[in-house]
DNA sequence: GGCACGTTTGTGAATATTCACTATCTTTAT
DNA sequence: ATAAAGATAGTGAATATTCACAAACGTGCC
């Protein structure tokens, strides 16, 4: 990532944006006006509102990464792992609430090629960790195996998606950790197996 | 429902825009043309884009309370049930794809309240069936009891509405309908007791 | 030290386009 | 004749983007 000072100021003014006023609040008027200066000032940054938005989700994509890959790096039990990753996004998102746009709207408003693939990319990125440890869990015998992995993955990304939309629409009120472990731990007795 | 002939045509028509282009391109330009007539002549049968969207999304709830509570009375098995209801709401959106904007959408792009308030009130109808059944499958031995009634249909809906995404999102390129059973199958699995 | 020169980062005005919506006229059916 | 349903031609507001231009700053040269 090759991100210069102003732009990740930027990039990060963009992200407040989408957090108090939403995606169609995101103007190049609303930016500038939140940075300081000019509109055409932007375009000394970026070539394109486009770009703003794609430097953004890939920068997001990249942290997102590094976060999965530690929280799984630092536990050998599958159980252990998948409570941490998604207690992880859980505190990701608590931290980055704008980012929660892009998980939603993931080709619903945004015409933009470039955006949707980028937001494709993200969601591929989380399926595929958590598809890792699943698929250990169910090998080792801690999950069931039942069902299959990408099938248990979609399950628990769908409710795991739902509770974050919830938070968002409930102009994130409630505390999301809390709720969160509460829907990690219905998921284990879901999915876990008696031994 | 006091819909009058034109007025159903102008929210179908508006529904196939949704469903051929997406909501930023549901305009009153692209609408009237659609139509065959100019964009004033929209004004002749609603007050406004809004009025539009919402008469929209309350005839899809009528429609569908009617047919979640159809669904229902047919059975007596809370397992039979579930399936039906499920079933049932991926035959809807098969056949009315363009709803799925509403499903998704949830107050993330609209900045009108009221019709984020409608579309609020549809989920609220399906989540209370859903919660109606699953209850009854717990009192009567069906259904897992280590799980509250609420949490199972936050999990079966969260899931459900990602499966309905995805499809949405690949262009409704596989069949809804096989896939949903699939995931009814899997969710069963893993709510069921075994006796 | 002073000075020409190029780069960076900004300004303010203007651009074309799109949007929902409206005032006013005309057609059409009963 | 009247009222509903349409057409024409506009409105103002908002949008992303581009333009010519300028202040500030560094760099090499004499």
């Amino acid at each position: 990532m090759e991100l210069k000072e102003r732009q990740l100021e930027i990039i990060t003014a963009a992200g407040e944006i989408l957090t108090e006023h939403g995606l169609a609040q995101l103007t190049t008027k609303r930016l500038a006006s939140k940075m300081g200066f000019s509109e055409s000032a932007l375009y000394r940054h970026f070539s394109s509102k486009e770009e703003i938005l794609v430097t953004m989700l890939r920068y997001l994509a990249a942290d997102m990464d590094k976060r999965l890959r530690q929280a799984i790096q630092n536990a050998e039990d599958p159980v252990v792992q998948l409570k941490t990753v998604l207690s992880n996004q859980f505190s990701f998102f608590k931290r980055n609430p704008h980012f929660l746009i892009a998980i939603f709207s993931e080709g619903l408003m945004e015409d933009s090629k470039v955006v949707n693939e980028s937001i494709i990319q993200i969601m591929d990125i989380k399926k595929s960790y958590l598809v890792k440890v699943v698929k250990k869990g169910q090998a080792d015998g801690s999950f069931t195996p039942g069902v299959p992995a990408e099938e248990l993955v979609h399950i628990i990304m769908g409710s795991f998606r739902l509770l974050l939309l919830q938070w968002w629409f409930a102009s994130k009120s409630f505390d999301i950790k809390q709720k969160g472990e509460k829907l990690i731990h219905n998921l284990l007795t879901l999915i876990k197996l008696k031994k």
